[in-house]
DNA sequence: CATGAATGAGACTTCATTCAT
DNA sequence: GATGAATGAAGTCTCATTCAT
């Protein structure tokens, strides 16, 4: 019986991850709105009232949806933080690793941009349904922590320890605004040379004490 | 006669940016899939047929509303360049120009959301129809002129000159990716603070010779 | 002035008929319903509102046009009842001039199906506003006569003058009927063959003593 | 569960034809344009979308309820071919049972005007979506049947066996056409009498040799 | 006389959601 | 638990007709 409770169990889980697989690809194929329940039922193999028996709606499901993409996300990414690398390098390796997703998924530029559209339409979401805060400050976390390492190997400047979050928000940032770009002026620009660029500049500027503003 | 053909004809055009004004406003709020033609009519205080006097259909009213909202921006940034400035300063106040935009204009980063959803979903429109071209190369123009007359006014490093459009490129995304950010973590950091300290970063760049990636 | 006058009268003449002929070829082409009064102004070369200025409604331009097509009709086939002939061949040249008709003008036979649609559909307009009475009955009347002569002639048989009316009848539901069948199976049969075979077995029969229906 | 499985069952197919029903019924009244899926939905009791979970576009309520229609038709005439009756009878017997259906259901000659002005006006559906062939097709093989059967029955003359086909066209072509002038002259001749009247000769024709063309 | 902008009803169709089975 | 039939509101768009100019 144990067994049977848990092959159900299974069962359950198993199918909700597929109703929720379905989303994701809908969801960026199409957005939010244009995406229909209907459809998601169908390319998940289920019929339409059994979304229901797993989510409460159309919304609930839009936001486990991305919930899961970003488990992944996070899961993927974290994986890149090799400890064995230089600061340098291991800043490198986990843009990279971020570029990476934008490149070889087609679907995470475009429900990034679903869940921007989403949370702009609806600003109360960002207090009540934040499924973004995890992605974005584990994000931040990371990149903070692999600066603060830097700085305590002594392979960045000191003050960098006092704005490695503001480094940090801006470049996740930036990872951002480049992919959305280069999807809307494909063939204009090589994403990877272009965030090379930026990296390059960047560890620069983390190895150099920072200049003060007023200082021309 | 003569006023009344002329009245008549500022009517109209009249008429089409009030329609043109609304439907920006409502394209904003609710993006363009959840905005509904009807809802624009009502805003514009014209029936819904009238709508479609004037656009064939509500992506064309979409399509025009954003390249009216481009205009605006154009204008509006283009004026912020004073040749008086010095280089780096000419450079800050374009970048200051281009965030109030943000700031003040609660509907741009919306809009510019709906955008980038809509061409991300109908990647044809990419080629059929794309509004934003002009924005975004009239945007990397003007940063790319920019820093080439400062280059010209040895206030930039020589060497900026050849990397020039990369940079204009850099910058823009990052200032698309930090305006969404902000919107998504609101009152997590403060936008102008943010973008200020990656133009300081940026501008001490501009002024030293660029690093050798393998230099470390 | 009377020359202005008149010139005018012309002028708005010529005008209601470039009407009626763009009204015609639409209705033709798309039905009673499926024409638009947009699309007939367009083809007329007029604004809409012009239409309301010639005619009361779609209805009114609908029956007038096909009133013009009446008359064109009666005066394309009243021309080919050749007094020289002799009487079967008179027939044989009236039913030629009809089929004529459905041939050459690829409307005529929409027309009729357009006709008949909105006739059928609207019961109350076979006695407020029947444009066709004078079809039906002129052509009846002409085949009736061209029977009659013959009669008179000795070319056909006494008794036929008795039937002559609902041999006329009999004959037009005939045309009428196999010019529908022949777009509905377009290429099975070839409509002049069939319609010679039918014309020589009528003919045969004009000549010969009416059986009685017993007689078997 | 078996009577659940078969009630279910037995409800959907029912639920379609009532609404094909409706549809049918509806398309008569108004013809294809002028009827609304909205009254077809309210004749048939269901609601506007249901109507959509059983047909794919009023194009297809349209054809499946004249498909509806044509096999009702068919059977219903199917039966009048008694193969007791002698053969002159016996096509008698088959033109009255198609007449009757011209007079007890008022619909057939509106539906079939219907048909007949949807696929002229769009012929494409022609090749399409021909749901007529089977109609025309299987009258003309029956009466051409009934002919054959006549001559090698020596009822009919030996010469008609050639012509057969022909005579069927002609002889359906000559219904269509008698039925739709009658709704059009309404009590300016008698239906039946008409028939019986072209009848009476066709059948003369049958037993005759055929008369040579230039045979005056 | 001619225009064409404006209307608002109504067309077809899709959709998220519910509920009896 | 799972289904899918049913709903009715709402979507985009078209249309015949009117009227100020």
């Amino acid at each position: 019986m144990e067994a049977t409770v848990s092959r159900k169990r299974v069962d359950k889980q198993e199918r909700k991850r597929e109703i929720t697989r379905a989303a994701l690809e809908l969801f960026a194929e199409r957005g939010f709105e244009a995406a229909s329940v209907s459809g998601i039922a169908q390319a998940a193999n289920v019929s339409k009232g059994t979304i229901y028996l797993y989510f409460d709606s159309k919304e609930d499901l839009f936001f486990s949806a991305v919930a899961a993409w970003i488990d992944g996300m996070v899961s993927q990414t974290s994986g890149a933080i090799s400890p064995n690398l230089r600061p340098a390098e291991r800043l490198r390796a986990l843009v990279h690793a971020m570029v990476e997703l934008f490149i070889s998924d087609q679907h995470s530029v475009r429900i990034a941009a679903a869940v921007f559209q989403v949370y702009l339409c609806n600003p109360r979401l960002l207090s009540e349904r934040n499924v973004t805060r995890q992605l974005f400050q584990g994000a931040r976390d990371a990149v903070t922590q692999v600066l603060l390492d830097g700085v305590s190997q002594r392979a960045f400047h000191p003050d960098i320890a006092r704005n490695a979050e503001k480094i940090a928000i801006n470049l996740l940032a930036y990872l951002d605004g480049i992919g959305l770009h280069h999807y809307m002026s494909k063939d204009y620009f090589d994403l990877v040379e272009q965030v090379d660029f930026h990296l390059d500049s960047l560890i620069e500027h983390l190895r150099r004490p920072c200049a003060k503003r007023g200082d021309e």
